[in-house]
DNA sequence: CTCATGGTTCGACAATAGTTGAACAGTGAG
DNA sequence: CTCACTGTTCAACTATTGTCGAACCATGAG
């Protein structure tokens, strides 16, 4: 019945430590990987980014650092697994951070233009 | 002329990086010297942790990334320097993060326990 | 079962970051 | 000027991270 081994730790929520959180954001790449988390869940080979194919098992450790801190949720999916962003946890925990951090993100992509944040607002 | 040796450099507004930022306040040291900046500018010896002295130089070293990360600032003081949060800045870029960095940190502080946080809102 | 697939874990190495004492530099006081 | 005081920079060392190949594991297909 219970869990097999395939089923990886994961933080309580209450758990959460604000700095584990910042640190799992602060690589380039793991926040390009919560970027593309925003949208929905994908399978760990969809976390890739396009045009550069990283390995295996270095891409199984960011997604590894980011399930340590919280951010993410990594369950086993048939023969794949899917990876989640734990929105809910972190606004519950850390209110307004991953709202931030995410908006920030295409200032940091694209650029500046004040007008086009008005514009993110739809939803 | 004006600037002596004794002007650091600080990054533009625009020239910061979310990912050095979260960088740096990923570490708890670090960012319990921002919480000490929230009240405003303090001398860089009164960015000490209470009750637990750390060498100078690693206080500088830790200043220094805040500083580079655009973080904090950094100026002469006659004899001292103050250290002050570069708010505006960093609200400008990255809206909202420091105030949800910030607005986490009390919980990261003080432990769960769901009924004492009511408790907080009394004067 | 056997095989191919999707990912994690292990182990080794390179790179980056934290810690700290000592040297150095600018400033105010006498 | 000389001295005491604040804080930065330098250099060396340690610890933590990032990267990646190879081994390993669970699952689904045939």
């Amino acid at each position: 019945m219970s869990g097999t081994s395939r089923d990886l730790a994961h933080p309580d929520t209450a758990d959460l430590a604000l700095t584990d959180v910042l640190f799992a954001l602060s690589d380039p790449s793991r926040l390009a990987i919560v970027r593309s988390l925003v949208e929905g869940p994908i399978e760990v080979a969809a976390c890739q980014p396009a045009g550069a194919e990283i390995p295996k098992s270095t891409l199984s450790h960011h997604l590894k650092t980011l399930r340590e801190a919280g951010v993410v949720r990594n369950v086993p999916h048939g023969r794949q697994r899917y990876v989640s962003l734990r929105r809910g946890d972190l606004d519950e925990r850390f209110p307004g951070l991953l709202a931030a951090v995410l908006g920030s993100v295409r200032e940091e992509t694209d650029t500046p233009m004040r007008e086009e944040v008005d514009a993110a607002e739809n939803g």
